[in-house]
RNA sequence: GCUGGCGUAGCUCAAUGGCAGAGCAGCUGAUUUGUAAUCAGCAGGUUGGGGGUUCGACUCCCUUCGCCAGCUCCA
């Protein structure tokens, strides 16, 4: 092998010998053909451009298009080519940052007025000018300074802001066409590849994410290699809004909010109500078997105690106010602090330990009125709470019990999810070992369940470090429900002991933990999961029971008491409407079964479920369908709930 | 909280400065019907609240409450 010859190295373990500085379009393609072209390619485990030319030896890897790396880089492309657009249109919008994200991609503008329908549907078609043009995405490598000047004299301060606080001494930027920006990379090649893309929505952004500084304007987008992407995608957001809590909400008359009421306080109608019973019912039952007390504590509490618990001064802004007597309450936003007090009321031994106080904890916060959103974040909810005080040597063994405890209830819901560890935040208490002591034993309790899980790097509470539980719904969103939060510090504060073996006091450790999170959330969740059909178990009304014509109500009436008096949650539409209209109507409240009486089935003394699937059952007795209700609910709670609530 | 959009009958939506409307739901009557909508009639409104401009305001302006999208924040 000559000097000017270096080896490349491929994911399969072959290699090939090529000339120094051949580009890595060539050497994929002259080497490895791919099916569907390549887009980007990986360098040593670092992404590059097809342009790009091999200067060494290297590991090398192509991105196909069509794989979920090459539609990241499609998407960023997407974002660049926007914003040539939007340069195109508005000479004068300074532009921010626009990277590809989860779905699609954005980017921001500096823009003396804010983007309109209109201006998107400008934009969209510029964009498709540039696309047909198939301009190149070149590469430059200038050094910093030169890029500062460079974009200092365009005007583009935003990136002058950016690249003065780069520390590299290199930067890299991007031309297509006339349009120039500051970039990492790859990119796709040219234009020409973006087949399928919509610009979705404009919304206000602080640059930076920071909301003192000042706010730009972002445009959302989402791109493909094809047309059949899109649509599929597209399709995905509309399944999403046909499922949106909000609407089902109204639809099957589960809640309601009112501006009369206030805003993000939840109105449970008696469907809902009903729901919310069964869940809460669960939970006590799933509790009380794994060793907890349920306890309750008030709503206000002195504002002397949030201060001592350093609520006051870390949570204040969250928190609501209000004086009785001339003394000053908070109303608590959270549920610990009388479960402290339960465990201060007397002195503990430590073979009462671990004590796990749970309560379904009604709480309030000041939420900002731009965050709530229908069930999902509200002003006042029920926390599925408790508070564990143990030994410290006991800490990892009830971690890893909560996390049976999520486990298995989230299987029971099918709800897959992922685990995150939060650390220490800005504003918190505590000692920095005691920090670190929580935070591994998190750690320690996930490595040692074999849970993979992710670092959110200063997102833990004000009081210790947490593991987040993020579910993932039918559609494959994230929501936050379960927490688990390890807490040195409020014991302390709150001077908790227990008396030791060696007759002297110790400190106890506490956890928090939610397992549901808020029953609101939870139930909004579970709506969107489900698009409203509960399973057997979790539905409001089990049965609806509709005749074919009037004369057979009273046998109909006399099946629902049968049924009622099982545990059956049966209800009988009476309307004088057609059968089918009857089954429609039942049908769109996504009710698990229909039970039809017409003469026959009076004359059988029976009835015939059809499932809400469209499933026809065979003719049965009342007391038969019962049986079949609850061995439904049995299978599909994983029997922990047969008939009634 | 911030930026932008929005608020009309129980619900979904019309009416762009000149008589507030439709479909569904509701009620009444007729129909008595076999697995996703029977027909007819009736009723339904301080156009979110308050203030202003105007001969006249659902429509324009101010203010307040609430909703939506996103940002920031979070169970």
């Amino acid at each position: 092998m000559n000097s000017d010859e270096i080896r490349i190295t491929f994911p399969d373990g072959r290699s090939e010998t090529v000339s120094r500085g051949t580009s890595v379009q060539d050497v994929l393609s002259k080497v490895k053909p791919s099916r569907d072209g390549w887009i980007a390619a990986k360098l040593n485990g670092r992404m590059v451009d097809l342009a790009g030319k091999i200067e060494e030896d290297a590991a090398l890897e192509g991105i196909e298009k069509g794989s979920e790396e090459a539609t990241v880089v499609l998407r960023h492309s997407a974002a660049h080519i926007m914003a040539q657009a939007v340069k195109a249109i508005f000479p004068e919008a300074r532009i921010g940052i626009g990277p590809a994200i989860e779905n699609g991609f954005y980017y921001d503008f500096e823009v003396e007025r804010p983007f309109t329908e209109e201006d998107l549907e400008k934009i969209e078609s510029k964009m498709r000018d540039i696309i047909s043009q198939k301009l190149a995405f070149k590469r430059t490598e200038v050094s910093r300074e030169e890029a500062i000047r460079f974009f200092a004299q365009s005007g583009e301060k935003y990136k002058v802001e950016l690249l003065e606080e780069f520390t590299d001494p290199n930067v890299s930027y991007y031309q297509q066409g006339d349009f120039v920006d500051l970039c990492r990379g790859p990119h796709i090649p040219h234009t020409g590849h973006l087949k399928a893309f919509k610009l979705l929505s404009v919304a206000g952004a602080y640059w930076r994410g920071d909301e003192h500084k000042p706010m730009l304007q972002r445009i959302y987008g989402t791109a493909f290699f094809d047309v059949e992407g899109l649509k599929k995608y597209l399709h995905f957001l509309a399944e999403a809004q046909k499922r949106d809590h909000r609407r089902l909400g109204k639809e099957l008359d589960l809640f309601s909010f009112t501006d009369e009421v206030g805003a993000g306080m939840v109105i449970y109608h008696p469907k809902g109500a009903l729901v919310r019973h069964i869940l809460e019912n669960f939970e006590k039952r799933e509790h009380l078997r794994r060793g907890y007390q349920i306890v309750i504590g008030p709503t206000l509490l002195k504002t002397e105690l949030w201060k001592r618990s350093g609520h006051f001064d870390n949570y204040r802004e969250n928190m609501y106010f209000t004086e009785i007597d001339e003394q000053s309450y908070g109303i608590k936003p959270m549920n610990c602090l009388s479960h402290m007090m339960i465990f201060k009321s007397k002195i503990r031994s430590y073979r009462e330990l671990p004590i796990r106080y749970f309560e379904l904890g009604t709480v309030h916060r000041h939420e900002k009125s731009g965050v709530l959103h229908g069930l999902l974040r509200v002003r006042q909810f029920t926390q599925d709470d408790a508070h564990i005080l143990c030994m410290p040597e006991q800490l990892n063994q009830e971690i890893k019990n909560i996390i049976d405890f999520v486990t298995e209830v989230m299987g029971i819901f099918g709800f897959e999810y992922e685990m995150e560890i939060s650390t220490r935040p800005e504003k918190s208490i505590g000692a920095d070992e005691d920090w670190e002591r929580a935070t591994s034993a998190l750690m320690k309790a996930l490595e040692e369940k074999g849970l993979p899980f992710q670092i959110n790097e200063g997102d833990g509470a004000f009081y210790g470090p947490k593991i987040d539980v993020k579910l993932k719904d039918a559609l494959d969103r994230r929501w936050q429900c379960a927490t688990i939060q390890c807490d040195f510090t409020l014991p302390e504060r709150f001077d908790l002991t227990y008396i030791g073996p060696d007759g002297a006091k110790h400190r106890p450790v506490m956890v928090h933990r939610v397992i549901l999170g808020a029953m609101e959330r939870f139930l909004g969740v579970l709506i969107e999961h489900f698009a409203g059909a509960f399973p057997v178990w979790l539905a409001p009304v089990q049965a609806m029971i509709v005749t074919v014509t009037d004369s057979q109500l009273d046998f109909a009436n006399q099946v629902c008491r049968e049924l009622q008096e099982r545990g059956v949650r049966a209800e009988v539409d009476m309307r004088s409407e057609k059968l089918g209209y009857k089954i429609r109507d039942a049908q769109m409240q996504k009710i698990p079964y229909m039970l039809v009486i017409g003469d026959k089935e009076v004359a059988a003394g029976a009835i015939a479920p059809r499932k809400r699937d469209g499933m026809q059952l065979e003719l049965m007795q009342p007391r038969e369908f019962a049986d079949l209700i609850e061995k439904e609910c049995l299978e599909t709670s994983r029997g922990r709930i047969g008939l009634g609530i």
